[in-house]
DNA sequence: ACTAAAAAGATTGTGCACAATATACTTGTA
DNA sequence: TACAAGTATATTGTGCACAATCTTTTTAGT
């Protein structure tokens, strides 16, 4: 068996089943995220901010002054993401960039007053993305338990 | 209820759990897409293949011949993405892109002999990602079921 | 103290995604 | 048969993702 689910039907797919687009969960996934990810758009522009970008804004509402390198760890994105990303939320005024004192190595990025204005702003987007997706709890939860358990066994 | 689920504990939590990175179910969806794709991506440069053109190849190698805008139907895709990587795969001299006679406006896309020989060397692809996956048949079937699901929950 | 190795970020370059817009062609209707 | 509206694709610009590489700083072993 392949991660290409196969519902055999006619000739053509008789013969490689498994690179048929639609027998592909990876295709699922892909496809729903950036689904997904559009949806947020209106909701997020709203903001002035892109996903990544309010991902981003989670962590570091919820852990000003982390470093890049735990952001990243947070986020399952490494410094050729955050780096540009980051100084666009700086430009934006969301957030103050600033080396570490102990280690000069270190960039520690703190909230500004107006990033934490931001947040109450956000408040609604969950809600909101919830109802778009029209699915019940339970098969949310469903998902992203399988979602984790998959990201989890691809890091190993 | 809202998008992210939430399992209260501690008192920052208490305040806007929806607001939680660990609570979103659209994070684990993006964060395991991008880890999948990531795991293809070993596999496909040896084919000297994205993990876009790979899906994209798949179509064609079942409909050589089809229009860019059907293409976009089925990956889900517009031509500001299609353009340019048909282009890299005609580049490649795995397809070939032609107007249509009936119809000027129309690129049709159509497989070559190399890109023909393409498909052989990627059969060994899905079955390497389902081992990489370490989940059951039936949860990857549940998993691109609720996929499915919510992307045309979405697209309403 | 000296230096090799390691660590943290930054930079560069490629290839998506997608919104917005532009261009070329076709079709329906007066 | 003009010509407005619609259609198919292309172009432009922004912002990710990520590999590869580089710079700076720190740490460890001598």
């Amino acid at each position: 068996m392949s991660l290409s689910t196969t519902t055999a039907c006619n000739q053509s797919e008789a013969e490689t089943p498994q690179l048929l687009l639609k027998n592909q969960v990876c295709f699922s996934l892909y496809s729903a995220s950036n689904a997904l990810i559009r949806s947020y758009r209106p909701l997020l522009s709203a903001l002035d901010l892109t996903y990544p970008q309010y991902l981003t804004m989670m962590v570091i509402w919820e852990k000003s002054g982390i470093n890049v390198k735990d952001l990243g760890h947070d986020l399952h994105l490494d410094s050729g993401t955050l780096t540009p990303l980051l100084k666009r939320l700086e430009a934006k005024g969301f957030i103050t960039r600033e080396r570490s004192d102990e280690d000069e190595r270190v960039r520690l990025v703190f909230l500004t007053t107006q990033g934490q204005q931001l947040k109450s702003q956000a408040e609604s987007v969950p809600e909101a993305i919830f109802c778009k997706s029209q699915l019940p709890m339970t098969e949310l939860q469903q998902l992203k338990a399988s979602c984790e358990k998959l990201l989890a066994n691809l890091k190993k």
